[in-house]
DNA sequence: TCAGTGATTAGG
DNA sequence: CTAATCACTGAG
């Protein structure tokens, strides 16, 4: 099936604040177990971008669960949070300089806990590459939505610099966007 | 506004 | 070993 606007390894080893607004309008494909390939729009991220970067999991070092992290864009960096949901984000830059981007929404999906459910994205992922596997890539199907930018969600413990440094790009439109909510934009 | 829920981490 | 923390969500 239609693989072939599939993105390559230099997509994703650059700095994470060209890479996250370009992945909006990218289409996620992922292959369930029947083999059936679904693909889901992109319409929201935040970059975190590399050990300085106080919101970054890597700036307190590395953990097993951040090393991944370490190893190169175009890995995925899979955690487990609150006890109930999985974060789905996309290492990017080169080794050792340990940025990413965490897929905050997709269409139909708005809400990084509801992307991992409606994929299926477990621990299982955590490390697969976009660039090689058979069941999780990301392509470029043409699409640039537009999109504004704003704080971070969720990262109240990282400080004012950090906090307020208008990483989360979301595009506008396409799903219904959750307006005057407290916490974001 | 607030509890649920358990992996991960730092510290003793 | 213990305890705190948490890139969230849905109910009230």
């Amino acid at each position: 099936m239609g693989e072939t606007g599939r993105l390559g390894r230099d997509f994703y080893t650059r700095d994470v604040l060209e890479v996250a607004p370009e992945l909006l309008g990218k289409a996620l494909a992922i292959r369930l177990q029947k083999g059936d390939i679904h693909k889901f729009i992109i319409t929201d991220t935040e970059a975190y971008r590399g050990e300085e970067d106080r919101a970054c999991h890597a700036s307190r070092g590395r953990t097993p669960r951040t090393e991944i992290m370490f190893h190169g864009g175009g890995r995925l960096y899979v955690y487990f949070v609150y006890g109930m949901y999985w974060m789905l984000n996309i290492v990017t830059a080169g080794e050792n300089d340990p940025q990413a981007v965490l897929i905050r929404g997709v269409e139909n999906y708005p809400g990084p806990g509801k992307v991992t459910k409606a994929l299926g994205i477990d621990r299982s992922f955590y490390g697969e590459d976009l660039v090689t596997s058979d069941r999780i890539w990301i392509e470029d199907n043409g699409i640039v939505p537009v999109f504004k930018s704003g704080p971070r969600i969720g990262i109240d413990y990282a400080g004012e610099i950090w906090k307020n440094k208008p990483w989360r790009y979301f595009t506008l439109q396409l799903p219904v966007d959750r307006p005057g909510r407290e916490r974001g934009i």
